[in-house]
DNA sequence: TTGAAAGCGGTACCAA
DNA sequence: TTGGTACCGCTTTCAA
């Protein structure tokens, strides 16, 4: 079936070490040899088995990704963004997602380790520091994306997340509001970082609002829409009624608009909201919802090129962290 | 660095082959062995290299998945349903993107050839069969998902697109629409079968549409929403226009109604929307899309389930297709 | 029930 | 410039 190369070699009645070296383009090789050994393998349709290869050389050209939702166009726009830049140094990625369940993810990341994979990303739902010590034992070197985890001295990129919230929170005060109110998840950074921002802001204008204006719906991002519908369901019968709520993400703040116009309620006049991420298509909706930007192509973008960075140096370098500038993006959500 | 059999072997003062063979619960190894052995391998975190037991049994319990737009969430609800049903059979996917790019698609084809998948899922944007061929040569099952290409014979998963566009126009026509307008995208076969159902229901009812009312947005999905703007922008220059359009998918009509919505018309009232694919957010839209379902999660699971049954079958069976019913979701973008 | 040898398809290293 | 040999980590086959 496959062609190997053996068979051209004695095909092209040469050793199969010509082949081998023709192929990886060593110098030792004289250029009409190279040419007719390419000529037939471009004939034959020969490609190196690279299982055979990684064996030896110890490098899979294989990369995972662990990503709490594949479907969160937050984390599909970073695969896509890492896989571009792989693609041209011809390496392939294994995406797989954690359901935002952590044994599932370490299940994923125990089977990546297993395939010798070069570099992990991963998106971790994680809380214990156990899994990661034993990618280390592995040294295979990994990149933690938009989630870190606080005593774990990891390459990590993403957003500053309290920056997030504060800037959230800023612009709702900035026009206007001064009930606002909170939907955050628990454990994941992000979040904590967020909800942390958005403390910082009502203190630093000197606005207090009811403990009831934070809500923490359940479990992370699988399911953003429908908790943040049922969470901000619950907050409209808290009074007196929040004129702004800041969600931790886009999906969130997409459930919790849905619960508010279900009411009857008006956004903003009555509700102004603002999500994160500024997932795509999120200038489409019911009402085009105003969101900090983290620019997740430059996440996707920036763990890749540090993966290929990683690899390129012979010594793990100590742990970088890369942090983007988050953005906000105004839309009728808090428009006036 | 990483544990071998050969290390655990020498720890316990065994074969290599007695920890091979316990590991895979070969029948002659005693009870006692093999408990000793499972419980080395626990406290060592020992895993296979799956590079190196590929390499001798042929199988790498990897599977590639090809589409033209990860971020699209028609496929990445794909690669989620397939990755889920793969799991549990200890399999691996890459998912690659081929951004709509025949030439990218092929390359990305060879690279996972070159890794020896077990079988491949492709959502085709190619229009040659020579590529296919290719995956022939190498006796690798494959299984096209959603796109089918004229004169190949492999496995198919999809929808009946013919049924697809007829069923979106017949209910266009239903709720009392008459110049119904079509935007297709040109070459991939939902596209054009849809254009076919819509020509049918026209037909049937009796009605006529000028030629101007057919148009065929650039390319794939990619940029979906933008090019669906773009020639929504066309459509409305148009006399008479249009009170209808039917979209070849969600996010060409989604650029569709931002376009409409921009000019100060109105949804449905002036021109209703059809779109296709039900992808997941398309009731939060700016206003809630009627679509045609085609459930792309039973797409993912039923090929997922295809490839382990190809897997099984010692002899390639002959293709097979698979021909899920589409479903009519109506929501306000075509009601009164 | 256990183990030794051969080999999967390549690459590294060294000799011719 | 070319080719032989050992070996990567595992499974298959067969002998002990």
């Amino acid at each position: 079936m496959a062609v190997r190369m053996k068979d051209i070699a004695q095909d092209l009645g040469v050793s199969l070490m010509t082949i081998s070296k023709a192929l990886r383009n060593h110098p030792d090789i004289s250029e009409g040899t190279r040419k007719r050994v390419l000529k037939r393998i471009e004939e034959l349709n020969y490609r190196p088995n690279l299982a055979a290869r990684a064996l030896v050389t110890g490098k899979t050209y294989l990369m995972g990704l662990v990503v709490p939702d594949l479907v969160h166009p937050f984390f599909s726009q970073i695969a896509n963004a890492i896989s571009k830049v792989l693609r041209e140094q011809r390496y392939s990625l294994v995406i797989t997602s954690s359901q935002e369940d952590p044994e599932l993810e370490q299940q994923e990341i125990d089977q990546l380790l297993a395939r010798s994979v070069d570099c992990l990303f991963i998106a971790s739902t994680q809380t214990a520091l156990e899994g990661f010590r034993r990618i280390e034992d592995q040294e295979t070197p990994y990149i933690l994306l938009d989630r870190k985890l606080p005593g774990l001295a990891a390459n990590f990129i993403g957003v500053d997340d309290e920056q997030v919230g504060f800037m959230a929170t800023k612009h709702l005060i900035e026009i206007g509001r001064r009930r606002i109110a909170h939907i955050g998840t628990p454990r994941v950074s992000p979040a904590l970082g967020r909800l942390a921002g958005y403390r910082r802001a009502l203190r630093q204008y000197g606005i207090r609002v009811p403990a009831g204006y934070v809500l923490i719906r359940p479990h992370g991002d699988d399911a953003g829409d429908a908790t943040g519908y049922d969470v901000m369901k619950k907050l409209l019968s808290i009074r007196p009624l929040p004129d702004a709520v800041f969600c931790h993400n886009d999906p969130t703040a997409l459930g919790a608009m849905k619960a508010i116009l279900d009411t009857g309620l008006k956004i903003p006049e009555d509700i102004a909201i603002v999500g994160c991420g500024n997932v795509k298509y999120s200038d489409c909706l019911r009402v085009p919802l105003t969101t900090i930007d983290q620019d997740c192509e430059a996440i996707g973008e920036r763990a890749a090129k540090l993966a290929l960075k990683l690899l390129d140096s012979k010594t793990l370098p100590r742990p970088k962290t890369i942090l983007l500038k988050p953005r906000l993006v105004v839309r009728d959500s808090t428009r006036r």
